[in-house]
DNA sequence: TAGATTGTTAATCGATTAACAATC
DNA sequence: TAGATTGTTAATCGATTAACAATC
């Protein structure tokens, strides 16, 4: 499907549009204009004309945008198309929550088991998911078709543990340590920096 | 100190190099010049220099950047240089794991309290700080002098609750809900859209 | 058909990189 | 002083916006 480099600045944007999309189908609506998105948006319709076209014309002159067919076809470039699995390695607070997230199932993104170093401290556990101990890893890995990590563990411990599920045979990462993972070439991580969001928000408080 | 219109692509790498800094300043570094630091950070050193002049000449020819002064003067324009007081709205799992980041410290950003709907669900305290109910919030904001709101409840929740907020005096805010938060001019928030980063990594993972 | 709105090219704007004179 | 590296201008690259012909 999609053509070889495509901008970062316009994949950033895709799950947005699916984000106002699901919305605006919620509502009932089931056919919009560049420009009816543009101003819930807050962005141009030249933009959005111009993002959705590098994958395909989407669209109809005259008519607008299909919101359920362009729902699909966003879903099918994010790769939402077949399901994921996942586990959150690090059963701490961040990782129940990010497990406790119901919503990523709408979008096919099943979190199947939490791992944690001491999963005897874990009290409560989190929609009925299991909880097991990091050694069961390479026989859990081994079963289930799991190919997304969530990691959600001390700064200290990532990069030998994401090292160690690549050789288990992940390669998506979704990494909440203060670090920046880097892997091996066919593995993907994606890095999230809680505070240096933070630290946006202090600057705009100054400024 | 900074003019006006510093693009958000400086904004947002800022709090990079303070990640940077602090890592290179624990290992005893005092001193790097802007080419040294591009190759830690895998950017351009023509993009750090350029980056850091907006601000003004926190370098010296010859001898680069000295890494604690650095520290501090990022911190400046990040807003930092004054303690920051939050509350998290929301003691849910991620309110919880946010209220137990104790390295937010550090950086002059202290948590001093959560608040919640159901207050007494709360099984276990975060480092000993205290949870409230929602009512507690006007008694509480008008004798502590807190600036920011970390919003991690229910998206349908969310802008009444800020709103409430923003009356009682709170003008940054933090949000985790599915939402994009609009607010008066003279306040701030900051949006975290954690399920659109997935998506992202599912993308890189199927292109 | 007339009206609306896309798909797409061209123009503009902004951000990144390269280059080098200034200077420590 | 000579060497190193910044600060800063100029060149390049890429992303956004505007415009309009194609077409439903």
């Amino acid at each position: 499907m999609a053509a070889r480099s495509i901008s970062q600045a316009v994949i950033k944007r895709l799950p947005r549009y699916m984000r106002f999309l699901s919305e605006i189908q919620a509502e009932g609506i089931d056919r919009i204009s560049s420009k009816e998105l543009s101003e819930r948006m807050h962005v141009t319709a030249s933009q959005i004309r111009q993002d959705l076209n590098q994958f395909g014309g989407f669209g109809q002159q005259g008519y607008g945008y299909n919101v359920s067919k362009l729902i699909v076809e966003i879903g099918k470039i994010l790769g939402l198309d077949k399901p994921h699995n996942l586990i959150v390695v690090g059963a701490g607070n961040l990782g129940r929550a990010l497990a406790g997230y119901s919503n990523f199932e709408s979008r096919g993104l099943y979190i199947r088991a939490l791992f944690d170093a001491a999963p005897e401290n874990t009290v409560k556990d989190v929609r009925g998911l299991p909880v097991y101990g990091m050694d069961a890893l390479p026989g859990y890995l081994a079963t289930h078709n799991i190919d997304i990590a969530v990691l959600t563990i001390p700064k200290d411990n990532v990069r030998a543990v994401a090292y160690r599920l690549y050789e288990l045979g992940i390669r998506g990462f979704w990494n909440f340590a203060h670090i920046d993972l880097a892997l091996p070439e066919d593995a993907v991580a994606q890095n999230v920096h809680l505070s240096e969001s933070l630290m946006q928000l202090t600057y705009y408080m100054k400024h």
